[in-house]
DNA sequence: TACTTATGATAGTATTACTACTATATTTGT
DNA sequence: ACAAATATAGTAGTAATACTATCATAAGTA
């Protein structure tokens, strides 16, 4: 069985962590911990305690736990760009592709096995809580610089040349893209901690309609 | 002259820092700072020096500076809200209403002299780059328990009902509201440091821009 | 004047986010 | 095959952070 890894911005890590067994356990059990703990209560200490390793090695891999966030977090983004080039398939019509990208964009994200060692239940959740503390930050320009935001904007790009397609006047795609991809967690956020500021319940049907709040927003505003 | 004052949930604070002029300087101090350093490189200490105070003392108004952020930025949706009502004046329509409002939420914000110890300019790029980090963490259900997110929610329910009137059949007013008023700083953070995300321009008319965006992404989305 | 409250001064603590250095295991060149 | 180079693991230490506690004093109030 081939395995399938993403070609991640060598400015995310010193040593790549997909490559050995103790990067591997590294991105694993961070998930987990980031999960449980959130990342200001994460640290490396506790992080090398779960391993059976030491806070020193686990800084080879990365220069902080920033970073480290930022390699999670780029990760998702090139994770759910290929789930949406799944999902786009053969799809001719502008249209079809980009609803189809916006069901991925909004479905519950589920184990994925293909990649072993990550948890991608949990870190939809990560990406839900800490995403914005990777930019909202005094270092954004140089962390800019040095292209550790490319995954993002790859999937950003992607969907904004869909709108353009589908109409080339609208003025504000990536605007539009940019907004959608973080109202999409902004609002699964809301439905489970601040429910006033949403219309999304918590139930089964949650998914469905944060794609539904989200076609209608995306649609409705780029329409001729 | 009449003072004008807002009315903070007292879960905000301690000690009311608008009370005494220790409490003023340090909300206008604390302004400064976090604009210049950063939530993350604030301290108490850094503030209490530059006050000439002590730790100890700052710690009497504020239990941590989580909160003295919760506090600024509850501030300053009171604020917007107050220039809000102030902009929908006698509007009857509720589309001009929601344009005016619209336009407050977009337009720049400078130096209000009503409020003396607040440096609006400076509060306003507080709210963009730190807003997202006083409920993205994992307080925030006791957080929300004791209602610092009041002014906030008070907004955004104004808006939605004004959504509400244009189109009662719309589903989502309040997920679109809080979706907006995310986006507008949002938009503004990305013109700045990662314009690759927007389309809106670094320049004069970016106020403007901004406010075309959230236009166009509310009425279309809203029309019947 | 007595009493309460606000502020200041000082000290102390556990934890965090690292850095520097030593030890060992593995790979590589000849 | 074997020494040298290199990768990796482990130990120890440090400055700064985010507090808490205690005592003294100043200022406003009944």
């Amino acid at each position: 069985m081939a395995i399938l890894t993403f070609k991640l911005n060598d400015h995310l890590f010193l040593r790549d962590p997909q490559h050995t067994k103790l990067g591997q356990s590294i991105i694993s059990k961070s998930v987990e911990l980031i999960d449980q703990l959130g990342f200001e209560q994460f640290t490396f200490k506790k992080l090398a305690k779960e391993i059976d390793s030491t806070e020193a090695s686990v800084y080879r891999y990365f220069v902080n736990k920033h970073r480290l966030l930022h390699y999670l977090i780029s990760w998702y983004w090139s994770w759910l760009e290929y789930k949406v080039d799944l999902s786009i398939g053969n799809l001719n019509k502008p249209e079809d592709r980009l609803k189809a990208s916006l069901r991925t964009i909004a479905e519950e994200k589920k184990y994925d096995a293909t990649f072993e060692f990550v948890n991608e239940e949990a870190l939809y959740r990560i990406v839900v809580e800490e995403l914005d503390k990777t930019y909202l930050t005094k270092w954004v320009d140089n962390d800019n610089k040095d292209g550790l935001f490319g995954s993002f904007k790859s999937l950003c790009k992607k969907i904004a040349s869909m709108v353009h397609e589908i109409n080339p006047e609208y003025e504000f795609p990536h605007a539009l893209v940019s907004t959608t991809l973080l109202a999409a967690k902004q609002q699964y956020f809301f439905l489970t901690h601040l429910p006033s500021l949403t219309n999304v319940k918590q139930d089964k049907d949650k998914y469905n309609k944060i794609y539904q709040f989200l076609e209608s927003l995306v649609f409705n505003t780029i329409k001729k």
